[in-house]
RNA sequence: GGUCCGUUCGUCUAGGGGUUAGGACGCAUCCCUUUCACGGAUGAAACACGGGUUCGAUUCCCGUACGGACUACCA
């Protein structure tokens, strides 16, 4: 019987969640579901200094917006707790210990300055890649240059230091990545990388082995960013003496702008008018507010679709996935390898194919939503024929109001361009000839009646209906274009159209 | 610069030693329709380049180019 699947999600809170830190939760989620698993959330809050309020609690909403809330976080923790790294902070110096004890790991008291002027000698000296690393080390400040004694007092006297691991010379380290298959990397490009800081927390690279290890975590699925340290990684399991428990690796592929190259930004968002993050978010600091994907008018599951579909597929032909079928389809061999670039349009689309899907109540409630901002009330039965004849051509909820205010308010100008070109003295007689017929009925109207008493108007005319039904529309709605126009009649009503007909006949000005 | 990763229509991708290289978004045309939209149909549109290996390569190998990530006491 093989182990029960437990991955994590690991986010810093320094900002709002990033579409793609959204996706790579997706898809950790999925995987755990797939695999009858856990999903479990931990904060990774290491640094201090970029910690911003309020970050964890959008990570939180996010993924709550979405629906694939972790089975195991810091607001629902289980047996692994605490879930936030910086209440784990006691227990990462024990680990370093072993490490120091095994001589895989050294103090370093190196100043700033001098880890600066080491880097502007070796810049100098043209060496190809500066970094504090086997042959370095031997000219730095550290418990492997210094005598012990003034090592102990050193630590002793409480001077800063930071512990760093010891890179082998020659090694070749390697690891079998899930969708990258084997990835090689030799030793001496490592570099002697920082495990405790001089403040007493441990980095991301020992926090996050020591945190796996302990939480039991089966499959670490993470951004392609973490392929060039994972080698490290793996070297910190092996000295952990953690080799056989270690977890599985899978790097994902970036997301990319949509237009040229590079990492998809904050800075793309604004420049296109599109939303990169999953909710609004306000920086505490700055006060600046980004553009949400929820806010912007985007159904969660359009979204997670959407973000499903960025770098992964099916293997059919499929599209459209509830989280359900996503879970039941999900693999990780199907994720593809390379980045993948970013396109509004198709978000739009599957909003479009989510936001039809749905009934005419629920649709009504989006519309109720809107025009209750705006104090107008209309009743549920006439919300649900406004939607119903709205969804069609509506991308985001707020359309089906936008698109549609004519179907509340009359209009009081009317486009000119339609005007100029149908406005004309058959369309007058028509309208007129039919606010008569529409006048004397008594009964309810309904869009075939409506047909059936336009037709007629237009006959005792003898005009073909076809030649002024734009005029009619422009006279109804004020502009050219919109849905079945004998619907709109039923909708509003034998009263309010006369009421239109009447305005329209005194303010249209035909060229 | 160095290390690592990648490269099929504009975009997301399927495929894989012999295919008319398939689908979706977007775009165009047509049909439906009183209009727009929806829907339907059709179309334009891709294997980065150069060498191998092979009877045959877009597919395998090697280079090149291009792109990306990383290169902090940040994650």
């Amino acid at each position: 019987m093989s182990k029960e699947v437990r991955v994590r999600f690991a986010p810093s809170p320094t900002g709002a969640l990033h579409i793609g830190g959204v996706r790579t939760a997706l898809y950790n989620y999925l995987f755990a579901r797939k695999k009858g698993g856990k999903f479990l959330l931990r904060i990774e809050d290491t640094d201090q200094n970029r910690f911003v309020p309020g970050a964890e609690d959008y990570i939180k909403s996010s993924l709550d917006w979405i629906g694939i809330a972790p089975d195991e976080s810091p607001w629902n923790p289980g047996d692994c707790g605490p879930y936030r790294q910086s209440e784990r902070k006691p227990m990462y110096m024990e680990y370093a210990r072993y490490l120091l004890e095994q001589g895989h790991a050294y103090y370093a008291f190196d100043t700033s300055e001098e880890l600066d002027a080491m880097r502007q000698r070796l810049t100098a000296a043209r060496v190809v890649s500066p970094q504090y690393n086997s042959i370095t080390r031997t000219q730095m400040k550290n418990s492997l240059t210094l005598p012990a004694d003034e090592v102990k007092a050193r630590l002793d006297s409480g001077d800063p230091y930071v512990i760093r691991i010891k890179i082998p010379r020659k090694e070749e380290v390697r690891l079998n990545d899930m969708v990258r298959g084997w990835v090689m990397v030799h030793s001496n490009s490592l570099d002697d990388k920082v495990l405790m800081k001089s403040d007493g927390m441990p980095t991301y690279h020992l926090a996050n082995i020591v945190d796996d290890h302990l939480m039991g975590i089966t499959h670490v699925i993470r951004g392609e960013e973490w392929l060039p340290s994972a080698p490290l990684h793996v070297l910190l399991y092996k000295y952990l003496g953690w080799e056989d428990s270690m977890p599985e690796f899978a790097h994902l592929p970036l997301l990319l702008k949509p237009d040229g190259n590079g990492k998809l930004s904050k800075r793309d968002a604004e420049k296109h008018g599109f939303p990169i993050f999953p909710l609004n978010w306000t920086d505490p600091i700055s006060g600046e507010l980004v553009d949400g994907f929820r806010e912007s008018g985007y159904l969660p599951e359009a979204f997670l679709n959407f973000l499903a579909f960025l770098g992964w597929n099916p293997g059919d032909q499929r599209e459209l996935f509830t989280l359900d079928e996503l879970v039941e389809a999900f693999s990780i061999e199907r994720i593809g390898k390379s980045g993948t670039k970013f396109d509004i349009n198709k978000a739009k689309w599957y909003n479009e194919q989510y936001l039809r899907n749905k009934s005419d109540k629920v649709l009504a409630e989006y519309l109720l939503a809107d025009l209750k901002k705006e104090n107008i009330s209309v009743s549920q039965e006439k919300a649900e024929k406004i939607v119903a004849v709205m969804k069609e051509r509506a991308t985001f909820p707020s359309d089906l109001w936008q698109e549609g205010r004519f179907m509340v308010f009359a209009p009081k100008k009317f486009d000119e361009q339609v005007a100029a070109k149908k406005w004309n003295q058959d369309a007058i007689k028509v309208l007129t000839t039919f606010r008569v017929k529409l006048a004397a009925i008594d009964a309810v109207l309904t869009a075939q009646l409506a047909r059936e008493m336009l037709g007629e108007a237009a006959a005792a005319e003898g005009i073909k209906l076809g030649k002024v039904m734009q005029a009619v529309r422009l006279a109804i709605t004020g502009v050219g274009a919109g849905p079945d126009l004998m619907q709109i009649f039923e909708i509003l009503g034998k009263e309010e159209l006369i009421k239109r007909i009447d305005f329209a006949l005194d303010n249209i000005v035909a060229s």
